[in-house]
DNA sequence: ACCGCACCCTGAGCGC
DNA sequence: TGCGCTCAGGGTGCGG
């Protein structure tokens, strides 16, 4: 679901609503593998504390806390970080919806899916994490304690250069969109994104990634970081799920120029949109603009 | 090093 | 209406 822009947009409205409130209370549904810190000593770790900062890790939130610990937050494919004051119009599906008296799709009610309910000493809005299907991911490290999960990321996508795709791409077979999706090299990018710059940079997604030309590789960054910026400017891409901190959608699928468009005519010469399957992930290109 | 696949889940949309 | 199927902004771990 979230790629970097999506996370990083959901971190600058969230953040003002977790900032230096002192949590009173954490309320968790029941464990499984969302839970890489299990509920009962994630609610023992962050009661009394309170968040110093909200940090974007490539798709991480992260969140330093008082005492030294660090809270880790994933979103997966389907999760949503949103406060108690968000309308549950687009927080819940129609089915889901169409159950709920008009009075109470006003203010969002807490469901099963409703993973993380932080309660502050404030009394003010609490913040919840909903994830659908669970492959988001919360976890606590103590102070000083790295995670090999956020250990292996690679620069930035916000930050990438021509130089670290050249690098990365020479003697390597795979296709290159692959390797814009590997978070080792580039951490940020996802399916929307890799297609998207790829269709701005010109480039064909399944190109051998040592095919690639020192100045593709510098049209490709830049094209990466604009295609990010602007997406951060707009509130993010809202496809299917994502939905900002207050429930609003974002604006960067009226921009999408390839994905989730097959057979639509490319913006650029007209062609259809073709739609094939790269690392089993569809992906969309011009077969006339990308080569 | 890299590919394909199974797996972790739930829900929407579609054809029949 | 309902069933069965496919698909979905994520990532890990395995065998080949």
């Amino acid at each position: 679901m979230p790629e970097l822009p999506e996370v990083e947009v959901t971190r600058r409205r969230i953040a003002p609503l977790l900032v230096g409130r002192r949590i009173r209370r954490l309320e968790t549904t029941a464990p499984s593998y969302f839970f890489l810190t299990q509920p009962a000593r994630l609610k023992r770790r962050l009661k009394g504390r309170t968040m110093l900062r909200v940090e974007r890790i490539g798709k991480y939130l992260v969140a330093p806390l008082d005492d030294g610990g660090r809270l880790v937050i994933h979103l997966g494919m389907t999760g949503q970080l949103f406060g108690a004051g968000a309308s549950s119009l687009r927080l819940l599906s129609a089915t889901a919806r169409a159950a709920l008296t008009p009075e109470a799709q006003q203010g969002f009610r807490p469901d099963a899916h409703t993973h993380l309910r932080f309660h502050f000493d404030d009394d003010g809005p609490a913040v919840f994490m909903r994830d659908v299907r669970k492959f988001g991911k919360v976890l606590w490290l103590a102070p000083g304690e790295a995670h090999p999960r956020l250990e292996r990321l690679g620069v930035d996508a916000l930050r990438v250069t021509g130089e670290v795709l050249f690098r990365a791409t020479r003697k390597r077979d795979r296709a290159v969109k692959n390797l814009l999706l590997d978070q080792t090299i580039v951490s940020g990018i996802g399916n929307i994104y890799a297609d998207e710059a790829l269709h701005r940079a010109k480039l064909r997604p399944t190109r051998r990634a040592r095919r690639v030309t020192r100045a593709e590789c510098e049209e490709l960054a830049a094209a990466i970081r604009s295609v990010l910026e602007r997406s951060i400017e707009t509130g993010g891409s809202s496809i299917r799920d994502y939905v900002t901190p207050d429930g609003s959608d974002g604006g960067f699928q009226e921009e999408r120029r390839v994905y989730a468009r097959k057979g639509e005519p490319c913006l650029t010469c007209g062609t259809a949109v073709r739609c094939i399957v790269v690392g089993q992930r569809s992906t969309h290109y011009c077969t006339s603009c990308q080569r």
